[in-house]
DNA sequence: ATACAAATGAAACAATGTTGCAAATGTAGT
DNA sequence: ACTACATTTGCAACATTGTTTCATTTGTAT
C-alpha cells in the first residue's frame, strides 16, 4: 500500500515528512535507524519534525519502534505496508558486530502466561549475537 | 553474597561507588533505574563515575541492563547476589502506567532456533502492559 | 611503606530528545 | 477555487543523557 493511503486509513494528515518516513521503511527489508531514514531524504530534513512524526506514526500503529539499546533504535512498518507485513509478532536479531537488525520472521512471539492481575499489551524479543554475514567474515579470517 | 566478595571474585577493584550500586540492587527485588540507585546513596554521587561503574559491572556480568525504551533503563544483579538469582534467563514486565519493571521469573527465555549462520550470544524479552497494582487501581476506579 | 595501575571527579563536549511559539500547510466545506 | 480552522512545521532555546580528557586520588599487591 502506498504511503498516502496508509495515512488516510489512519486519519493522519498527509505531510511530506511522514510520507518520506513511510517510503524509506517500505524500500528496505531491514528496520532502519533515524540516520538511515534521514539519509534517504533530500536535504529537507528536520530533527524535531522527525521525532514528532515518528511519535505520531508509532502511536497510530503504523511504525514499530525496536529498542536495542539507548543508543540503538530502529523502526519498521508494523502495518501492511509491504509484502513483509509486520504485526510486531516476530523476534528481532541484533548483530553486535555490524549493528544491523534483522527480522526473524520464523521466530514468533509466543503467548505469555502472565501472573494473576497483569494485563498484556505488547512484547518484544531481542536476540543478540553475530549475524550470518559477520560470522562468515570472522570464520574466514580465522583461516588466514 | 556481600558486595566486596562479588567484586573480588570478578577481580574488580573494590570501590565505594561499585559497592553502593551492588548494595542498592541487592536491597530491592525489582530492577532499579539510575535515579533509584542514586537516591539510595549518601550525597557522594557522581554521574560520570556511575556510568563508568555500571559499564564495568555490566561487562563483568555482575549487572544486567534492561532497556525498555531509550528513556527507561533499569539494572539488576545478574550474578548470585541474592536468593533471587538472575542469569538474564527470565522475561521482564514493564508497566505502562507506573513505569515499574517486574521480573517474571516464571517466564523463562526459550531456546531459539536461529537461521543458518547466525551466532547466539544473549536475548531479552520485554512484555508491556499494566501491572497488578495498577490494573487493580484502574478496575476499582471504574466502579466508583 | 612503596609502587603502580586503575578509578575518580571536574570540565568540556556531544548526542539525543523536548517545549513554546509564530508561520506554513493540509483538509473539509462552501 | 476560495475560505476557515485545526494541525503541522521549523526555529530557538532548553533539558537530559552519555562521553572524553586529564590531573589527582585510591586500591591492591609487593
Ligand atoms: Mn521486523
Ligand atoms: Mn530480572
Ligand atoms: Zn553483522
Ligand atoms: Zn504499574
Amino acid at each position: 500500500m502506498i504511503a498516502s493511503e496508509i495515512l488516510k486509513i489512519h486519519e493522519i494528515k498527509k505531510t511530506p515528512g511522514r510520507i518520506a518516513i513511510i517510503n524509506a521503511l517500505q524500500q528496505n527489508d531491514q528496520p532502519l535507524s533515524e540516520t538511515e531514514i534521514k539519509s534517504g531524504m533530500n536535504e529537507m530534513y528536520d530533527r524535531i519534525t522527525f521525532y514528532r512524526n515518528i511519535q505520531t506514526l508509532t502511536t497510530a500503529g503504523i511504525v514499530h519502534k525496536i529498542v536495542i539499546d539507548n543508543t540503538i533504535i530502529k523502526y519498521e512498518l508494523s502495518c501492511s505496508g509491504k509484502e513483509h507485513t509486520h504485526h510486531n509478532e516476530h523476534a528481532h536479531f541484533y548483530c553486535e558486530e555490524c549493528h544491523s537488525v534483522t527480522c526473524l520472521k520464523q521466530i514468533k512471539i509466543p503467548e505469555f502466561n502472565l501472573p494473576e492481575g497483569f494485563m498484556y499489551d505488547d512484547s518484544d524479543i531481542i536476540i543478540k549475537g553475530t549475524c550470518k554475514k559477520c560470522s562468515h567474515q570472522i570464520t574466514t579470517k580465522d583461516l588466514e
